[in-house]
DNA sequence: GAATGTTTACTGTTGT
DNA sequence: ACAACAGTAAACATTC
């Protein structure tokens, strides 16, 4: 998972322009000292889960929380989490030894680069929606909501999300109902894709997720060829089932751009009712309509079931929210959430603290995370 | 024309 | 070292 994190060197350049001096997701427990690399992650707002976090949180008008020192990194996730309710106020609350700006520093953060994949950033995207598919502006806008860091090079990062989804099995596209004339399908998860990132893990996967069809195609490997080449041969004679066009999906894209329509009513009307089920693993739309796309497997239904309690599951993330969010409509979630988290990509501690942000574009606001949830407390133990 | 979508090619990083 | 995964650029096609 570190390597999510070095794989943004090249990002440098771009940085420069937002940094004063250098800065990069240095990870504040580095590797050699035997801790696990999400500890580095985390910061005063991983309190995920635990809603003695919401107690103690500083508002923004506090200007409390603006970043943690490396004297507050907790050693490990744990520690961390049985920091508490002390955590909010000692690594939160009180900011010690750092001499820079607190404004610029936290311009900084805003703007690094989060450590998740354009895959991973999509799949959260689509995930959180209610209806399970959203548009390609959605998904631009969903991340840019959430991540600063997009709003700058958009035509870039933009390119590499189309080619994402167009590129991964994993990612569907699903036409727009003929009553529903837009720009641009639905793009929604194979029902199959669930364990693309096992332990819930989202800075990167564990393995490429293959449509079955695909999956009997000869891969780069078994052939010998070079990386991609066959693959894209490969993919060039599943297309047909990436891109959903029989009667009966439409049938379901039908559903679900309806089911979607209600995502944005929803959304305009506050959706801040508890009664939410925190269901954490709604069922796919896909698998409702489609059973048949959901085959035997390991993946139960409802597979897109990420580790629950995994620092970097969406899900995990999200499942205190909804006793939250309430009080969330309320704020300037960026601000916010800039403010007690020390803003991601914290040298300090490490990688983004993404910001709760309002409902927009299918987002299911309820289904958003917590205003400091992106870095939860467990740890991500396997290497992503 | 702009947005969206597909594909190829290449490079870098990570995992084994 | 090698394969797989990921990011980027770019050409091109399609759709609105």
């Amino acid at each position: 998972m570190l390597g999510a994190v070095k794989m943004e060197g090249h990002e440098h350049s771009d940085w420069s322009a937002y940094y004063a001096e250098p800065e990069c997701y240095t990870p504040a427990g580095n590797m050699s000292t035997g801790l696990n690399p999400v500890s580095a992650y985390m910061s005063c707002a991983s309190g995920v889960n635990v809603p003695y976090m919401h107690a103690g949180l500083g508002h923004p008008a506090s200007g409390t929380c603006t970043g943690m020192t490396p004297s507050a990194s907790p050693t490990s996730a744990h520690a961390l989490a049985a920091s508490y309710p002390s955590l909010n106020s000692s690594a939160c609350g009180q900011v010690t030894g750092r001499p820079r700006d607190p404004k610029a520093y936290r311009r900084s953060y805003t703007h690094a680069k989060p450590p998740y994949s354009y895959i991973s950033l999509i799949t959260m995207a689509i995930q959180q929606s209610s209806s399970k598919m959203l548009t390609l502006n959605e998904i631009y806008q969903w991340i840019m909501d959430l991540f600063p860091f997009y709003r700058q090079n958009q035509q870039r990062w933009q390119n590499s999300v189309r080619h994402s989804l167009s590129f991964n099995d994993c990612f569907l596209k699903v036409p727009r109902s003929p009553d529903k004339p837009g720009k641009g399908s639905f793009w929604t998860l194979h029902p199959e894709s669930g364990n693309m990132f096992e332990n819930g893990c989202y800075l990167r996967r564990q393995k490429r997720f293959k449509s079955e069809k695909s999956a009997d195609k000869p891969t780069e490997s078994d052939t010998g060829k070079k990386p991609n080449s066959d693959k894209e041969s490969s993919r060039l004679e599943t297309s047909p089932t990436k891109d959903m066009k029989s009667s009966d999906l439409k049938d379901a894209a039908i559903k679900a751009t309806q089911a979607h329509h209600q995502d944005h009513h929803l959304d305009e009307h506050h959706h801040h009712h508890h009664h939410h089920p925190p269901h954490p693993h709604p069922p796919h739309l896909l698998s409702q309509h489609h059973p048949g796309l959901v085959h035997d497997s390991h993946l139960k239904p409802g597979h897109h079931s990420y580790s629950f309690d995994h620092p970097f599951s969406i899900h995990s993330l999200m499942s205190s929210e909804q006793q939250h969010h309430n009080k969330l409509d309320m704020l300037k979630p960026y601000e916010h959430a800039m403010h007690c988290s020390g803003g991601y990509g914290s040298p300090m501690t490490g990688p983004p603290m993404p910001p709760m942000m309002s409902a927009r574009a299918g987002v299911e606001p309820s289904a958003l995370p917590s205003e400091y949830s992106y870095y939860p407390v467990s740890a991500c133990t396997n290497r992503a």
